[in-house]
DNA sequence: TAAAAATACTCCATAGGTATTTTAT
DNA sequence: ATAAAATACCTATGGAGTATTTTTA
C-alpha cells in the first residue's frame, strides 16, 4: 500500500471531486481514480459512493477518513524526527 | 511510500541480514537492498550501516525502527476495522 | 577465502496519459 | 445538455530477476 494512495484519499474526501482532486495531485482524472480504486481494493471496503454527485464518502470511507489523517500523521512525524536523526552521537548500534 | 518498505525494513532490523530478509519476504536479495534504499531516500537518512558484517541499524535506523512498528499497528488496526465497517448501517454520509 | 551485499544488465508488469464513452444531474 | 467519472487503449517507467563483481570479516 502506497502512502500516496492514502493522500489521494484524503484529498478526494475534501474535494469530493476526482478530477479537481486529480489537478490538485498532478495527475489525470483516470490515474487518480485507479489509485483511489487500488486503495478501496487493498481495504477490500468501498470508500467512495460514485453514484451520486458530487461522490460521498461511504461509511467505510468516513471511518476510514480519521485512520488516514492518523496514518499520515505518524509517516510525517517519523520522517521529520529522522531529519535530526544524523544529530545522535556515536555510530552503528 | 511503500508500507512493503516498512515491513521489509522491520524485517531486516530483526534478522541484520539482507539475503535472508529477502529470501523471508519472498524476494531476490538485490530487489530487497534496493527497496531499504528506496526507503533511505525517501526518509533522507541512512538506516543500515553495511560497513559491517552483520549489518546493524544506524541511529537513525534505530530511531525509525519505533515509528515504524507504530505505522504499521496503526495500517493494520485501520484495515481490520474496514473489515467490520460494512457492518454500518444507512448509505453514505 | 568464503560469505554477503552491491552492481550491471535485461525484461516485464504495472502505473500513467490521451481519447472516448457512459452516467448522472 | 453538460459536466464528471469510467473505460479502452497504448506507452513508458520503474521494479524484479539473473549473473557477476566487489567487499569485509
Amino acid at each position: 500500500m502506497d502512502m500516496k494512495w492514502v493522500e489521494d484519499f484524503l484529498c478526494l474526501a475534501d474535494t469530493r471531486s476526482f478530477s479537481r482532486s486529480a489537478s490538485e495531485r498532478h495527475s489525470s482524472q483516470p490515474a487518480f481514480s485507479r489509485r483511489i480504486r487500488s486503495l478501496e481494493t487493498w481495504l477490500g471496503a468501498t470508500l467512495v459512493d460514485r453514484s451520486c454527485n458530487p461522490p460521498s464518502l461511504t461509511p467505510a470511507g468516513h471511518v476510514f477518513r480519521g485512520h488516514a489523517l492518523g496514518i499520515m500523521q505518524q509517516v510525517h512525524k517519523a520522517k521529520h524526527i529522522l531529519r535530526h536523526a544524523s544529530d545522535y552521537p556515536g555510530g552503528a548500534i
